[in-house]
DNA sequence: GAAAGATAGTCCTGATTCTTGACTGTCCTG
DNA sequence: CAGGACAGTCAAGAATCAGGACTATCTTTC
């Protein structure tokens, strides 16, 4: 058998995450257009989905979300712009700022929440409570896994490599 | 609970497929780049992950990827350029080449597919096979109820939205 | 077997997203 | 209070993707 056919019957683990992304965005970005929100894009994702009603700071935003703070800077504009988000001064910290959702973002963030729960929902439907729990647990924790992996302490920390 | 909170500790299916990709492509294309493919990036798989030593055209790379054929294109030039594939002419058709790995090309596709298993082996064995071998049917299944998911048949097609 | 439409691959232009380095103002530690 | 760390921003460039258009070839249809 070709390999390329064999490949199509048992698609690795990162064939398979891949296209369940894409489509899982492709559902929640169109369904979230039909319900008011047609130009939030997945990049906004980075800052929507990690902020909290009482404001959460750019640099915690990048962290949380991996992103590098000057995109979340970008994004955060994109959002302003959009109505989405306000910049407030942070009271702790004269240097920092308060990344904090309108009621319009808080509308994007409890559709989008809602859009997710039906998909998983759907599958869990499909799926059987059961298995569909047993799936996300797996799923939780090979992600926990793989966030561990590092090739090894490197021992000759630059050195040899010129 | 703040909600970012409570989706730290639950993280929907977007989230843990975005992460665990990441995650992934970092430990294979690291490790490729440690094992001799140090220029090969996540976009190149769009075709080496679909090659075979026989021969492939552009077109069918495009379909089997979802990139569309101009990415594919490019893509391709800059693997002629690295040495992994060349373009040859399609006996069957005129206006088609066919994209063939060179041996360089071989031993890239042979060792990501061998990394590939490794990372899943570490999980199979981290998890249980019978707990591994569910999830990765789960996942399969779960990628295909999502690749159905249309909104509707849009029973009224650009009427009442201006 | 000639005309009409479909298909394979490429060119080009612009938008989007990410990377990298540097900079200002504020905080913190000794 | 001096030195370093940190929050956020500015700016330039690379990487990636989207879209329209074009030539050459194939396929269908009359």
């Amino acid at each position: 058998m070709r390999r390329s056919e064999r490949k199509r019957q048992d698609p690795d683990l990162g064939m398979l995450t891949g296209q369940l992304l894409f489509l899982v965005q492709q559902e929640l970005f169109e369904t979230l257009a039909e319900q008011g929100h047609p130009h939030v894009r997945p990049r906004h994702g980075a800052v929507l989905a990690y902020l909290d009603a009482e404001g959460v700071r750019a640099t915690e935003l990048s962290r949380r979300s991996g992103q590098r703070k000057q995109i979340v800077g970008t994004i955060v504009d994109e959002l302003v712009e959009l109505g989405y988000v306000r910049r407030e001064p942070d009271p702790q910290d004269r240097r920092a700022k308060l990344i904090v959702p309108t009621e319009h973002g808080i509308d994007e963030i409890t559709k989008a929440d809602a859009i997710l729960a039906a998909i998983e929902r759907r599958h869990e439907e499909a799926l059987g409570a059961e298995v569909y729990g047993d799936f996300k647990r797996a799923l939780r924790q090979i992600a926990r896994l793989q966030r561990a992996w590092r090739p090894e302490p490197s021992p000759t920390p630059r050195t040899a490599d010129h």
